[in-house]
DNA sequence: TGGGGGTACGGGGTTTTTCCCGTTTCGGAG
DNA sequence: CTCCGAAACGGGAAAAACCCCGTACCCCCA
């Protein structure tokens, strides 16, 4: 893409007004067009078979159906070439770190100044990445916490224990969880301690609170 | 204010770009524009003071410092004739009704189509609310449900209350709150049967995600 | 052909949460 | 002045959550 060109962008988000004032915003910029956008991963797949391709995915971390970080992922595996920045409303390790993994060239805040978003759209399309000093701190504070601190985020859910953490996300016993997934209580058990270990959580209030923050779990 | 004049709108919203993006777009409305914005509902009621008065205030629910809720109850004390529309992400009954309670005009989802907002601006200028479906079949679904079905909703919580319910939002123990509290347990017994009452949970989980889904706690 | 990961399960234990039965104290409304 | 609600506290007990000790099967893959 040339430099006096108009930068192709796709906006995929949830919220409809959040949505629409963004592309406002983004087409009042000058060099820049939302050519389409989408509700969440699912509904952009979809549309990128018959529309055009982007040159820049925006992309909000928590959506239905298929979130930001697999959407960004399967961006990484199918069209490289599109250069993804996250759009978040927190900005917490885990989720920077997870987004930086799956293939973000760039992470930032949705209470962000325009004039941050301008610049980080502008340094996608030049330079290929926009690393704020969020980013680039967080990911220093991650290293500097020991050898392992690098690795500690991130590790993958298997499909078995989404489901437990649904449902852990309820007023169930656990009792009642096992009877829901037709399992008995102390394989219950095994999901609740892998997930302790996964998600750095001591209690189920911990489980749930990591579930809603991290948008595993709609609320 | 005359049909034909420009209605003066303010936006309250704690993320930046969400509502740089709203302004765009309202100001795109032919007959409104958006005067000034804040942060939350402690900004606003600051700059009410040296700023033009509004028609139409938007306010978000989920606000640090000062939420929805007690910054149309606000409003609705100190500056009855402005028109308040809530601006939320969930469509809760509670939610809804407290805000109605609260003295809102109207309530809108933020995945709303822009024609809603629309509407809901120009029926606020006109007819001075907007009770879309969303809103009446709430309310009137919450009175079919037995007489008290109405007064169930948004038992006011202590201060007390409050201080609890953040930290029980944690992996803390009621012991170790009760210490932070410099409280017995038993004490601690006592604020937690009191919020399963109010906010009808029977579980410490379902105290937090209540917490959570309803913006009592930061996540 | 052995190891590793995911899944599923048992027994026995401690700690925490939940739920009863109560009491006192204090300040404000009738 | 008395009643009421709120905030604070106590003892005891059942239920749920949490934490160990393990086993076994299947599938993939190096």
């Amino acid at each position: 893409m040339s430099a006096d060109s108009v930068a192709k962008v796709v906006l995929v988000d949830d919220h409809k007004l959040f949505r629409k004032g963004m592309v406002e915003l983004i087409n009042g910029f000058k060099g820049y067009e939302v050519i389409w956008e989408a509700n969440n991963g699912k509904d952009m797949i979809g549309k990128l078979t018959f529309s055009q391709k982007p040159d820049i995915a925006l992309l909000d971390i928590n959506m239905p159906e298929m979130d930001g970080y697999e959407t960004a992922g399967w961006l990484k595996e199918h069209h490289p070439e599109v250069k993804v920045l996250a759009l978040s409303m927190n900005d917490n390790e885990d989720s920077i770190i997870r987004m930086i993994r799956a293939g973000a060239k760039g992470y930032i805040l949705k209470d962000a100044e325009p004039t941050e978003l301008r610049l980080a759209l502008h340094d996608l399309s030049t330079k290929g990445f926009f690393y704020s000093e969020l980013v680039s701190g967080t990911l220093v504070n991650s290293l500097n916490r020991g050898p392992e601190g690098g690795k500690s985020q991130a590790a993958p859910l298997t499909d078995r224990e989404k489901e437990f953490l649904k449902l852990a996300c309820s007023e169930l016993t656990y009792k009642e969880i096992a009877d829901q997934m037709c399992l008995a209580t102390r394989t219950i058990d095994g999901y609740r301690e892998a997930l302790f270990e996964k998600l750095h959580v001591r209690s189920r209030t911990g489980l749930a609170l990591y579930a809603v923050k991290h948008g595993l779990v709609e609320i």
